[in-house]
Formats: C-alpha cells, structure tokens, sequence
DNA sequence: TGTACATCAGTGAACGCGCGTTCACTGATGTAC
DNA sequence: TGTACATCAGTGAACGCGCGTTCACTGATGTAC
C-alpha cells in the first residue's frame, strides 16, 4: 500500500497550511515569504510546489484554516457557558486579551482584513462566507424574537464592533487604553444584542 | 538667495509622502517599495535618501499625512452640516461607498489597521495621538451630556463601529452586503451616540 | 525471506527579479566680483 | 552686465539580499517475483 507515503503528504500538508495560517496572521499576508513557512513546517522550500501550486493558493488555504479554528473554538466556548450567557462568553473570549496578544492563533479578519480587501472578488466571495459562520454563531445566540433578516442584521454589525474594538486594542499601547477598548466592545457588544427587536435594530 | 532651490525640495518631499500615503493605503505597507513611490513623485529611487533616512520614516510621514487629511476633511464635512446633525453627517461620510471603494484616499486606520498593530510601540502610541483627532471630532459632537470620560469612551466605541463597518463594507462583494454593512453601521453608530447618558453607556 | 525495481516526498542549487540603500556624478540655480 | 565658482536637488549604476518558482536529483518506502 502506499498509505503510509501519502499519510506523510497531507501530514505535511497540514503542517505547512497550520503554520502558513500562524505566520500570516502574526506578520501579514505580504510580509511573509514560502521558505520561512516550509521552514516552520521543517521542510526545505523545493517541497512546497508538490502541496501547493502557488504562494496565493497557500493563502487561501490558510486563511481558511484560520477561520475554522476560530469559529470552532468561539462555538465551544459558547458550548461550555449557561444557555443565557452563551452570547456573553463569545463576545468575552473575541476581546479578550489573549485575542489582543496573539494574533496568530485568533480571528484572520482582525490581523488581516484590509489586506484580504485587496484580494480577488472570487477570493473574498469565499472568504465572507467562512466569516459567515462566526456572524452565524453569534446570531444563533441572540436573544430570541424578531425574523432572520433582523438577527443577521444585528449579528453583523455585533462582529463589526467587535472586529473593530479588537484591533484597537492591538494598536493601543497603555493598559488603560487597551482595558477600555475591551470593556467598552463587551459592553455595547451585549447592549446591542438585547436591544429590543421592535425599534428596528 | 537658496530659496527657490530649497522650496523645490519640500515641494519634493511634500509630493512623495503624499503619494506614498496614497500607494500605501491601497497596497499595504509591505507591499510597496520605495521605487514605485518615487516614479509617482516624478522622481527617481536615488533621490528617496536626500529627503528621508528610511523607508520607515517615510511610512511614520505618510501615515501622519493620511491621517490629517481625514480629519480634515471629517471636520469640514461637521462644520458644513445643521448644527443637530453634525455626527450624522460625520458619520455618514466615513461610511459612505466612495470611501469604501477608494481607501487610497481615505482614513488609514481602515486601510491599515493590522499592519499598524505590528509596527513598533513608539509608532503606535502617536498614531493613537492622530487617531484621537478623529475620536475627539467625535466627542465634540456627541449630544450634550456626561463627563469627559463617558464622552470619549462613548466616541471610541462609535469609531471602532465605524471602523470594522467600513473593513466588511470593502470584504463584501454583493452591492446587498456593501449596503447593508453601510446602513446598519451608520445606524447603530448614531444610536449609541443618542443613547441616554444615565443608564453608564 | 531475499532481491530487483518503481514510486514519490523531500532536497537544494539555480533562474530572473525587485528590494532597501549607497554613492560618484550631472546640471540647473544662486553668489561674488 | 558678464564671467567664474559654489551649491545642492536629482540621477542612475551598483551593492548584497530574499523573493517565487523550477527542476534534476536523493533516498526511504512499497511492490513484484
């Protein structure tokens, strides 16, 4: 059999795709360059065109696999807290500031979202859609009432803000600024999920 | 007198940092070299050094230039509105689709804002300065009401709204998504500001 | 079980290229008499 | 006003370097008999 041969491929295809996904969100899509990441994956950069057939499609794959662990460690949290207090706990653990401190291992659209706005239409189509599930997760844990448009609607713009607070907090250089960008992100955060359905928002 | 030749050189300069915050707002600052900066100046590389030490100087330079320039064009946007309707004009023009399609011209804490996170903490801390030029503008045209501190803390949560707004609005590549990011951020972002000051928010 | 051959994941030298930075030089402008 | 010299903004070749990508090769693993 040739298992075992093409079980160490895509063990070394994970490899290189997990530590590409690291690498990009602590240094940046453009920063980073195919040696290093064969590097970390503890390959030589000739074995990279055997898994991938560009740097771009490397790309793709790791921002992908940034945004499952993401919404796969949001939902567990969501999962481990009371029923009333799961939407509280996923707002807590995005701003949070292990989030703040390691970009590497957290949300790809708060250490890359400019950058993926430079890529393909085709690319963020896709992208949006792996987003989708994290603004999913937060809308599933909304307050009940008001019809499905409506809760998307809140859901994103819950992201929005927390997207947002959390990249203040990384620009942020003193405690005080960082705890504020944090406490007021949760805190409107929650406010804006049990608004009342009927005004609207 | 050596004024005519010295005028031509802060003509230079002021050209290359000012097409430098134009590449790099659309491109990324990884992405663009000093190279392509200095043929948009009409210059050549070589010159790059009679006006700054580094490339990173002149990124510091153009990143101070982009801010400022949204400032004021945010002010004037305030200034030139109803005295009551001062934010929502504000408001209205960070979130609006000619920013979202032209970030090469817009607030660099939307085009850059990850990027800036990995710069270093000296850099941080006087972009956070320029950035609460435009908190501040904000602040000032909150509804009256609350101590200093709420008020910036209000204006801060309004701008990280804003800011993560405008990020989805350039991801999104359905005119529905663009909208509807543009709508609910606007929205929400002028009912926070409404909101009544008694109840800690 | 032992040997000869096939497969194929990974290696590392090499390609052309653009990067940040340096520097000897050019030539238009300004000054001195 | 005219000529000789000084200044200095800008030029473009050159430096060493890392990039994305290619490819002939290696050597461990798997197959056939």
């Amino acid at each position: 059999m040739s298992s075992q041969k093409g079980e160490q491929k895509s063990v070394s295809r994970h490899e290189i795709v997990s530590k590409a996904a690291a690498r990009f969100r602590k240094e940046g899509l453009a920063a980073v360059g195919v040696r290093p990441i064969m590097a970390d994956a503890g390959l030589t950069h000739g074995a990279f065109y055997a898994h991938f057939p560009s740097r771009s499609k490397l790309i793709a794959a790791a921002v992908d696999h940034a945004l499952s662990e993401t919404l796969a460690l949001l939902r567990a949290v969501g999962d481990s807290a009371d029923a009333e207090h799961r939407l509280d706990a996923i707002i807590a653990a995005y701003l949070r500031p292990e989030h703040r401190n390691c970009p590497e291992l957290g949300c790809a659209a708060s250490a890359l979202a400019p950058e993926l706005a430079r890529e393909s239409e085709e690319f963020r189509t896709h992208f949006v859609e792996g987003l989708d599930g994290i603004v999913g997760l937060i809308a599933d844990n909304l307050p009940p009432g008001g019809t499905v448009n409506e809760r998307e609607w809140r859901a994103n713009v819950i992201f929005a803000l927390m997207l947002g607070s959390l990249q203040m907090m990384r620009i942020a250089t003193t405690p005080a600024r960082i705890e504020m960008h944090m406490s007021a992100g949760r805190e409107v955060a929650l406010a804006l999920a049990q608004r009342p359905w009927a005004s609207g928002a």
